[in-house]
DNA sequence: ACTTTCACCACATAAATGTGTAGGCTAAAA
DNA sequence: TTTTAGCCTACACATTTATGTGGTGAAAGT
């Protein structure tokens, strides 16, 4: 029996919901609130397995609440409900830790099946939302790192850069004097077009050199 | 009719594959290859709709062959295939552009369907593959950059050093004296707990402070 | 045999940096 | 009101770093 939480404002819709879900085999619904204002409260009270949550309310929204929720419950599966397949709703869902993101028009069969999904661990998403969520991972992964040709022996300098040394401590760590440390870096700067450590290590991290 | 390319090694799956898919109203396999050594070229000469590339192949890998693709043709829908939901080439796959990633024991209907599903620009996964994705977006955006209470006039001190500005050229940027930079930057790095520049700097990108 | 590249070392000077201390100002708490 | 706290500002001192100039030897490409 799959223990359902339900948070959708219109009651028409939320009526709907609940007897579709009750009233199927394996599937009960725990409650069904008009927002989630006491969201975290309701879910500990409950110990739901999947709560299905309107992302539009008034009160705190959809997006709030899964917060809220996922700040004191990691393990409850959220399937985040919506109109529209907008942009950036996924996005803030998706990071929060939303499990799953389906629009309102999905048919109940499917939704029934979605929530079973969800249950055993998976992330059920219309076809529309995946291909977002897609788009969105290539989006922000494609900074296709130059290859600035720093050796073995500039990059372990950066690095130490990096996490704090100072010349004289990447000297003693790399057996070199530290003159020889000043001229690895002077390659650096020039291999990065950067004359400063600062900028330096904004560059490492910006094109994930490290 | 949907246009299918294939990329398998494996002799019986690459007949049987091709012998569903082209067995099956609406589809067509142009072409199956054992290998994407020429990848790019036979994309070009093909021109298919669907593309059904196995990771795991002998010569140029699946990955590889994507990125090849994707160089020269971001259109055409790819579909990775693939034994284990292994969590590295899921994401080099999706954030390389793939438009799904399937385990190969989906059985041939669904398999059918995820090509239909791709073809008409959803991104069709497998459950445990779209529970991976989530999960490496919400780990990636999760940061959960802490507070470090930086005042304004801190932030902005720390947003010039990551820029590389020099202690003087922040003095004059702000209208403040040299040695009041100095304080600013020493009550971040009190608050960031780092006691160099290059800490402060990386700490700022670690955390996305900016 | 030649030049180029790379990793390495050295010295000197000016500039930047880390750190301790401290005053004035504002807003909130006691 | 006084106290407390945080922020912005400022100065002094010792150390570290940036910069420029010079050099060596070994390996790789021509």
């Amino acid at each position: 029996m799959i223990k359902v939480l339900l948070y959708e404002d219109s009651p028409q819709l939320r009526e709907g919901l609940t007897m579709l879900i009750d009233g199927s085999d394996g599937f009960t619904v725990l409650a069904a609130y008009k927002n989630c204002d006491h969201a975290a409260d309701e879910v500990a009270a409950w110990q739901p397995d999947v709560i299905l949550m309107d992302i539009d309310m008034p009160g705190t929204n959809g997006i709030e609440g899964l917060k809220h929720i996922r700040a004191v419950n990691s393990d409850v599966k959220i399937l985040m409900l919506t109109v529209f397949d907008d942009n950036k709703n996924v996005f803030e869902a998706v990071k929060n830790g939303a499990n799953g993101y389906i629009l309102k028009k999905t048919p109940p069969a499917k939704l029934l099946e979605y929530i079973e999904e969800a249950a055993s661990g998976g992330a059920p998403m219309t076809a529309s939302i995946a291909t977002q969520v897609l788009k969105m991972f290539s989006q922000m992964n494609n900074v296709q790192s130059e290859d600035y040709n720093l050796s073995d022996r500039e990059k372990q300098v950066l690095q130490l850069l990096v996490d704090g040394y100072s010349y004289k401590m990447i000297a003693s760590e790399m057996f070199i004097s530290i003159d020889t440390v000043r001229s690895h870096i002077k390659k650096i700067y020039e291999k990065l077009h950067v004359n400063s450590k600062s900028e330096a290590v904004a560059k490492a991290f910006k094109d994930k050199l490290l």
